[in-house]
DNA sequence: CCCAAGCCTTGACATAGATCAACCCATGAC
DNA sequence: GTCATGGGTTGATCTATGTCAAGGCTTGGG
């Protein structure tokens, strides 16, 4: 776990810590460890391995530390769909829930912070803080599903690939902080066939509005995964979005 | 508000009054009126009417009691998606937030009983049962709003007409019992245009598909609205659900 | 009684995106 | 070097659903 420990040196607001990982933080190991001990455990996967399958026992909740993770649902006949994306600092698991309703795949390479259901759910229950954090970032996904079903429901296949570019590249700023002028560059964390789960698509047709896109110059890529977005608002016109979005707080 | 206080009879656990009414409850009323008198008040809607508009401000967070009520969203150019369906007993409305990201619209008449939300939030902090139940409700609508993901992203147009029949009528069956042998009746409480919002879809394919399952008998019409399914499991078969679908809980 | 407004249905036609298929390019095993 | 594999692109065709348009039924107002 030298990736983790590495970044000890973090600042950090403790009382998060449980729920939402920014880093893991030294303070927060010295004063909760005792409790923690038995709570919390670290696991890696590899890019491609589920974490775990929908309708298994799910005896763990847990957060992203590094890398990427998703959620999926399968009709029997095969047809996926994507219900959640989880980037760094991001929550799984429903606390009261004993099977996951969902595959939860490794779409990179991960690590996740776990902590033990029963124990955890003891915590909430002496820490009303973790409760409401946790409400609170329900509240947030709940958002951002329905915003997903906006796009699955009436945006077309450029608008979806617009949106979904525009969704990552926004995270992964703001997580990175890795823009150079206007310029925006990121690398795709997503296979096409991850992008076309996450947007109601085939591949194929993912391919052709990447390559459409790429055309007309509102992103440029080098090589399959490396995005560059030379102008953002550009793209966002493309998204069918309300241009000034941000308004609610 | 007669229909409302003709309720007062039932049974009720009053701890849950606040976030989720089943009927109101005249123990409750009893106990907690002081603190309420101020917080607590009912308002109604007529079938069309807006409760409010997307961005306006919000003051108040609310639970159906009778009636129904939709989520949606718009996009500039009129395109709109339904992103929740709220029942009786159902909640609306963010503690930390002040404006409304969504359109809330009475989609029959309507009665809601509001929450001045400042009061509302002072209450959650001092009785941290009341987070713990919104918390819960909230993991609910999430899983919910995943279900319907899939729908929007992966299913065919017979599918989601099949399985919206479904739901409407397994919430209706579990709220009024109204099955008579295998039988279910229920009266939509949807225009075709709602439910075209609600899947995704143009009112026109709504209708051509209740039209096609009608001929084949997996329902009967009784005037436009007024739906009998003769055989429940039948019905399920055309949503592409799994079978068994509720093996968790 | 007539008329207008909502809501719904049905038909004819257009099209976005799915499907099927071929092929390209890296990578890693042997 | 060869081969298999996984990811990606592109073309040709098909089809489910959208679009446009007409008309029916019910309700309520004048």
């Amino acid at each position: 776990m030298t990736r983790i420990t590495s970044k000890f040196q973090t600042t950090h607001d403790c009382a998060d810590c449980p729920i939402r990982h920014r880093a893991v933080c030294a303070r927060c190991e010295a004063d909760e460890l005792a409790q923690l001990e038995q709570i919390k455990y670290y696991r890696s996967f590899e890019a491609g391995q589920n974490v775990v399958w929908a309708g298994d026992q799910m005896d763990f909740v847990a957060s992203v530390v590094t890398g990427i993770a998703t959620l999926s649902q399968t009709m029997e006949d095969g047809r996926r769909q994507m219900v959640g994306l989880l980037l760094p600092s991001d929550f799984v698991g429903r606390p009261g829930r004993n099977n996951s309703a969902y595959d939860v795949v490794a779409a990179t390479d991960l690590v996740m912070c776990c902590f033990r259901k029963n124990p955890f759910e003891n915590m909430m229950l002496r820490t009303p803080h973790i409760g409401q954090r946790l409400l609170e970032m329900t509240l947030d996904e709940l958002d951002a599903a329905r915003e997903w079903m906006l796009l699955l429901g009436r945006k077309t296949a450029r608008e979806k690939i617009a949106s979904l570019l525009c969704i990552i590249a926004r995270r992964d700023a703001s997580l990175q902080l890795r823009q150079s002028d206007g310029e925006l560059r990121f690398d795709l964390p997503l296979t096409r066939e991850a992008m076309s789960e996450y947007l109601g698509l085939t591949l194929e047709t993912v391919s052709r509005q990447m390559s459409s896109l790429r055309k007309e110059g509102l992103i440029i890529t080098e090589g399959k995964r490396h995005i560059i977005i030379p102008d953002f608002d550009s793209l966002l016109e493309e998204t069918g979005d309300d241009s000034d979005g941000g308004f609610l707080v």
